[in-house]
RNA sequence: GUGGGUGUAGCUGAGCGGUUAGAGCAGUGGACUGUGGAUCCACGGGUCGGGGGUUCAAGUCCCCUCACCCACCCCA
């Protein structure tokens, strides 16, 4: 038996059902907001992460999937999606509108240890808006962000923001930091005396003991930012806090992904990080190799964590609501044709009205077998002729609910069933 | 990548050295051959995750391996 590789799942009904119903939700609320749909390729040159997402995050260091083609061109598998769509924005010319706003919804890889809620090929969907610096953008990102678990969803959540500043104070706060450990360096944890080298700013992130009473009288990026961040940052906490958006300024936030600059923000619920995003000015930029200046945010949220957090939360339940269904069943060769074109032209009329419903059609020797299948199935109603409609040119309508059924012409049907439907 | 736990029928679980691996649910057939859901009866289904070892004897003990789950790491 040849099974699926680690990390990866298959998604059968009724999971298949409930990631469907979800994606749907989010991807429709988003068009609500004028984003448009991108799709890029999940894989690409790998220098394209090696160059945004940075060489120093694990993400892109350790955990991409990274393979040579038959002609030897160095490719990978997406392990996010943003750096993919700025690069397509640039390459199909997008760059001159004022302001561009996408979403997208696709797979990414990462080859971690899997465990629940994180699996070596999961799903995102997320939104880039680029074209203004202003901290309306930012708001109005995390306010999509808020909504899509809060009001589709009804999750308890909250939103994690911190401001990392630009290019200007980043590195002046980056060797604060680093002056400020390199005095505790013996005290911190193995981890952190490797980060305090590569990048000191994640010592604030980590979880033991020892390093968090030491990361609390750290130099806060708060109050290391440059006026012009500062400015950003408490306009962005002024608009939010005016529209009630809870938000908890935490001061230690740094995300892992080198391209973000300023905003950068968690979506939590419990401890489970459900989305994460912010603010990545320098990235069109970057990638266009020095052509285009353009500022931009976003976010990306996993899929999987949500319909994982959905089950439990019986969410579900409301997303499977049943459809009405019809069975339509032949008990005899000699009604088959009939059968069939009953079905076919049901099929048509359902098609050009758009109706939400469920057609089965099936053929059993024996009436007793065929009503236990329909009772499996959940059918509201169950048609059918045997030798004994054949007789009168008739066809049986039972009501699966009442028990109730009637016969009528063969020349009704259409019309009869049309009606049932209307009525449910 | 580090540490820990789990793996027995389609699903959920017993069994933890000793007959032919046991149960519930699901499935199939029948009681009931043109009227379903209920009940009763019968039946089918297992390389006990895989490989190696210890032993007279291994689902059970040991080693390796694979997968899943948990905590780190990291992150969606």
């Amino acid at each position: 038996m040849i099974e699926k590789p680690k990390g990866t799942n298959d998604y059968i009904y009724p999971e298949s059902q409930i990631r469907k119903q979800v994606i749907n939700q989010i991807l429709s609320f988003l068009e609500k907001f004028g984003y448009e749909p991108i799709e890029t390729p999940i894989f690409e040159n790998v220098e394209l992460f090696k160059r945004s997402a940075g060489i120093s995050s694990d993400i892109v260091a350790k955990e991409m999937y990274e393979f040579l083609d038959k002609k030897g061109r160095q490719l990978a598998l997406r392990p996010e999606i943003t750096a993919p769509v700025v690069r397509a924005i640039i390459q199909n010319n997008l760059i001159n509108q004022p302001i561009i706003k996408l979403y997208y919804f696709g797979n990414i890889f990462r080859y971690e240890k899997p465990q629940k809620d994180r699996y070596r090929q999961a799903t995102q969907f997320g939104i880039e808006f680029f074209g203004i610096d202003k901290p309306i953008a930012d708001f109005e990102t995390i306010l999509i962000a808020y909504n899509i678990y809060k009001t589709i969803f009804n999750l308890e959540i909250e939103i994690h923001i911190n401001s990392i500043g630009c290019k200007d104070c980043r590195p002046k706060y980056k060797n604060k930091i680093y002056g400020y450990f390199i005095n505790f360096k013996d005290k911190l944890c193995s981890d952190c005396q490797r980060r305090l080298e590569e990048n000191p700013l994640r010592i604030l992130d980590c979880k033991n003991t020892t390093c968090k009473e030491i990361s609390q009288d750290s130099p806060k990026s708060s109050e290391h930012l440059c006026l012009n961040c500062k400015e950003h940052f408490s306009k962005l906490s002024e608009i939010l806090n005016s529209q009630n958006i809870p938000i908890i300024q935490n001061s230690l936030l740094v995300r892992g992904l080198d391209y973000y600059n300023r905003t950068v923000f968690e979506v939590k619920h419990n401890n489970i990080d459900l989305a994460g995003g912010g603010r990545y000015d320098y990235l069109v930029n970057h990638i266009s190799q020095g052509k285009y200046d353009i500022p931009a945010v976003g976010f990306a949220g996993g899929l999987e964590r949500l319909t994982n957090l959905l089950k439990e939360k019986k969410y579900i339940n409301k997303l499977l609501e049943e459809k009405f269904k019809i069975n339509i069943v032949s008990l005899s060769e000699k009604a088959d044709k009939i059968i069939s074109n009953i079905y076919s032209k049901i099929i048509d009329k359902i098609i050009k009205k758009n109706q939400n419903i469920e057609i089965h059609l099936t053929k059993f020797d024996n009436l007793s077998k065929a009503l236990k299948t329909a009772n499996k199935l959940k059918i509201n109603y169950f048609i059918f002729i045997g030798e004994e409609e054949l007789k009168n040119d008739e066809i049986t309508i039972k009501n699966m609910e009442t028990g109730k059924q009637e016969k009528i012409k063969i020349e009704n049907t259409i019309s009869k069933i049309l009606q049932i439907i209307q009525n449910n």
